[in-house]
DNA sequence: TCTCACACGTA
DNA sequence: ATACGTGTGAG
């Protein structure tokens, strides 16, 4: 069930190959070539979480993500069907990982709990997906797969992997840039749109807590086959949504009869012994377990009063300034009231067990672009990440320290301390985009409206209503759109250009800005700063 | 809490 | 075959 065959825009290393061009052809229908302003078309882009209900599943139970030095990456991947864009346009489409709240948690008696104020802001980094810029068309043709993103908890990686901290709750987000314009980057409005699928919400880790998420992790991961039981899983899925578990895993049963008796670690997966450690006798899943299907407490959210999170939010804005990019942070584009998030949503029924309904939170703007010259002018960054064609990641890079650019970092919001120089940036390009990432990603609102520097530019103000639209919500990949059949290619990611020897860093430092807590958009966008504030400011 | 070598799996 | 992604459990 998990591991679809689908093509993929994989961010690994690649094909390369067919010069955009040679995508167009293959564009699907959805754009028309001449389509109405194809400027705009980033408010139409729409965005389809993968495999979106596995990432429920461990939603529900408190979705959490190990990170260790030498990155790890993330399970359930992230990836995306995108539609809406227009199939001639370059688009750039990077994810980041804000903190979704000021908390630092720890898991107790089989729940997360708040455990006291969250470390300050690290240097945030942004994973640009390996195969931008990369035309609509490109990126439509197929599910866009960010699996090669790692999170680290070294602050001082040297990888480019996103950096965490160990205990805190996070929220991937995804960003779309048009990169298109002129000539990539030079453009002046850079039109953006922001996606956030708060399933896709996270505690960072060094080790599982929940016994439920390190299953859900086995069955589901085919790198961590090793650790399943035997097939029949009926066993251990029965039990495991019946509060007792005693879940065996091979990986247990292998590792105390290896030793002893290798040969039989092979087979004993389906039972069940008892006494196995991870059988949890001590507590069972208690009452607070939410059951699948049953009304699950959001576990990631559960001390806090947050509300239900949709899926999805979506909403959109621009700005228009094409003044300094590195004002950063600031924009606040939550502070308009933006609408709630579309009410038709609620008409999606989403599949089978309960939904919510899925509200895609998307934020479009455009950007400035002045600097944008700058951003991906010495992009040595992408380098690897792009470039050459597979393998990103491989080569451990020269050690990048140094090219480190560094950021002054932006007081976060109340509660972050600035982290004195703590970013570090790896490229001219790298900051730049990171700045302009920054400035054009609207980090969340909340709080920040107080404290912020307000906005040297009025600019950020406009604010384009959001996209009525309806539902991607379905569920993400399986239904809507069709996605494009096709082997893996990935255009020659030398587009921009991009030193190789740098640094394979697909991620890049952005100021340490304020992550705003992010936990329910939907919820924020209702109160509007205030309230969120008030929600906020920690017990 | 975190780090590491490890067996075992994918690709 | 190689390279690398998994969770494990000792430390």
């Amino acid at each position: 069930m998990l591991q679809e065959k689908v093509p993929a825009v994989t961010d690994e290393g690649v094909t390369e190959l067919a010069p955009e061009s040679a995508h167009l052809s293959l564009a699907p229908a959805a754009s028309t070539p001449h389509s109405n302003e194809p400027d705009q078309n980033i408010e139409n882009i729409k965005v389809f979480l993968h495999e979106r209900e596995l990432w429920k599943k461990f939603h529900e139970a408190g979705t959490e993500m190990i990170i260790t030095k030498a990155g790890r990456r993330m399970f359930p991947s992230y990836k995306v069907k995108v539609t809406g864009m227009n199939p001639k346009t370059k688009y750039i489409l990077l994810i980041d990982i804000v903190p979704a709240d000021d908390h630092r948690y720890k898991f107790c008696d089989n729940k997360w709990m708040v455990a006291g104020k969250a470390e300050p802001a690290m240097p945030g980094r942004l994973y640009v997906h390996p195969d931008s810029p990369a035309t609509g068309a490109h990126w439509m043709r197929q599910l866009v797969s960010f699996q090669k993103l790692k999170l680290t908890n070294n602050h001082l990686d040297p990888f480019g992997h996103i950096i965490l901290n160990s205990m805190h709750k996070y929220q991937p987000r995804l960003h779309i840039v048009k990169a298109d314009e002129n000539n990539a980057f030079g453009s002046k409005n850079t039109a953006f749109c922001t996606h956030v699928f708060h399933e896709t919400a996270f505690i960072s880790v060094t080790s599982y807590q929940n016994h439920k998420i390190t299953q859900l992790k086995i069955e589901n991961n085919p790198f961590a086959k090793g650790f399943r039981g035997s097939e029949e899983g009926d066993m251990r899925v029965s039990r495991l949504q019946s509060k007792d578990y005693p879940v065996i895993s091979k990986s247990i049963v292998r590792q105390r009869l290896v030793s002893s008796h290798g040969h039989f670690a092979g087979k004993l997966g389906a039972g069940v012994l008892p006494g196995h450690p991870q059988a949890i006798p001590h507590y069972q899943y208690e009452s607070g377990t939410p059951l699948p299907g049953s009304d699950p407490p959001d576990p990631l959210v559960t001390p806090l009063p947050s509300t239900r999170e949709p899926g999805v939010l979506y909403h959109c804005f621009k700005h228009r300034d094409s003044a300094r990019p590195l004002e950063l942070g600031c924009k606040r584009p939550y502070l308009d009231p933006a609408p709630p998030p579309v009410p038709e949503e609620h008409y999606f029924r989403p599949a089978p067990s309960y939904e919510p309904p899925l509200l895609s939170h998307s934020y479009c703007g455009e950007a400035l672009g002045s600097r944008d010259a700058c951003m991906y002018g010495g992009a040595e960054g992408e380098a690897a990440a792009a470039g050459g064609g597979g393998g990103t990641e491989d080569l451990p890079p020269p050690p990048p320290s140094l090219n480190c650019n560094m950021w002054a970092s932006m007081p976060p919001y109340p509660g972050y301390s600035v982290q004195t120089v703590e970013a570090v940036s790896y490229q001219p390009f790298t900051a730049h985009f990171a700045s302009t990432a920054t400035a054009m990603m609207p980090r969340h609102p909340v709080p920040m409206a107080t404290q912020l520097p307000p906005p040297a530019s009025p600019d950020l103000g406009a604010y384009s209503s959001p996209p009525a639209h309806r539902g991607p919500h379905s569920s993400s990949s399986s239904s809507s759109s069709p996605p494009a059949p096709s082997s893996r290619d990935r255009p020659p990611a030398s587009l921009y250009q991009r030193k190789p020897g740098s640094p394979p860093l697909p991620a890049r430092d952005f100021p340490a800005f304020t992550p705003p807590p992010i936990r329910d958009p939907s919820y924020q966008y209702h109160l509007g700063l205030s309230g969120a504030g008030a929600h906020w400011t920690d017990s």
